[in-house]
DNA sequence: GTAACGTACAACCCCGTGGTTGTACATCAG
DNA sequence: CTGATGTACAACCACGGGGTTGTACGTTAC
C-alpha cells in the first residue's frame, strides 16, 4: 500500500479534470504506461500546448504526477486519486441503497403506527 | 433491476455536473429523497434561480430526473447514471492493476525470452 | 558549435458556467 | 376574485476552460 498523499485531493478538480474526453483518455494511458508530454501529444489532433495544459489540469487535480527525465517531462497515473472519486461515487450509492431500506421499511408495516416525520407533502388528496 | 436507460449517458456532462459541491450535495439529498426545487433552494445561500440552474445541470447530465406534480417539480436522483460514473473510474483502476501485472511478469523472468512489445523507450542506457 | 527536440509560458479568442435580477405564468389558499 | 407560492426564462456580468499561435529556454544529437 503506497499511498503517500500529498495534499488532500480536491474533488472539485478531480472531477472536472475527468469531464473531458481527452484527459480521461490521457490518463487511461499513463495509468498503464508513463509517458512523456510531447508522445502524448502525437496521439491527439491538437497542438502541443493544448495537451500541455490538459495534463496540467490533470497535475493540479492530483491525477498524474509530471518527472523530468533529461529534457523530458515524464506523466505518470495516480490511482489514487482515481480512487478517491470512485469511493465517492460509492458513497452516493449506499446512500441511496439506505433509502431504498427506508421505503422497504415502511411497506413492512402494513398499518403500522405512526410515520415519525410526515412533514414533507402527504398526499393532499385533490378534491377534483 | 430497473434499468430504463433513457439516452446513452454523456460522461462529459455527469463528471462536469459532479464537479460542483453544491450540485453534488443536491444529487446526495436526492438520492436519499426526492424533493422539489423549492425545498431543495432553502437549503443554500443563494438565489432561488441559482439552485434551479444547477438542477438543470444535473437532468440534462442525467443525474436527477424532474417530474411535475401540482405546481411542485420533484427532483429525483438517478443511481443509475452514478453507477456508471462509478464503473468508469472501476476500468481505470483495473487497467492500473493490469500494468501492475505486467511488470512483475517481467520481474519474474530473471533473463526471460523476448519481451512482446518493446517500441516505447526501453531504457537507451545513457553512456555517461 | 549548430540544429533539432522537448518543454514552458504568454497573449489571444470563443463559449460555457455560475451567479445575479427582473418578469411572466400556473397553481393553490382565502 | 385576490394574493401567495412555485416555477420558467431572459438578460446581464465576471470568470475560467479549451483551443490557437508565437516566442524563449534547456537538453540532446551530430
Amino acid at each position: 500500500m503506497v499511498v503517500h498523499q500529498l495534499g488532500p485531493v480536491d474533488i472539485d478538480r478531480v472531477f472536472a479534470a475527468l469531464a473531458d474526453a481527452t484527459r480521461r483518455d490521457i490518463v487511461t494511458r499513463v495509468l498503464q504506461q508513463e509517458a512523456s508530454v510531447s508522445v502524448l501529444a502525437r496521439n491527439y489532433d491538437m497542438s502541443f500546448a493544448a495537451v500541455q495544459k490538459h495534463v496540467a489540469v490533470l497535475e493540479r487535480a492530483q491525477l498524474v504526477s509530471k518527472h523530468r527525465r533529461g529534457r523530458e517531462q515524464i506523466v505518470r497515473g495516480d490511482v489514487g486519486t482515481v480512487r478517491a472519486a470512485a469511493r465517492l461515487l460509492g458513497n452516493l450509492e449506499e446512500l441511496w441503497r439506505s433509502r431504498i431500506d427506508r421505503l422497504e421499511q415502511v411497506l413492512d408495516e402494513p398499518s403500522g403506527g405512526d410515520p415519525p416525520c410526515p412533514s414533507s407533502a402527504p398526499r393532499p388528496t385533490p378534491s377534483s
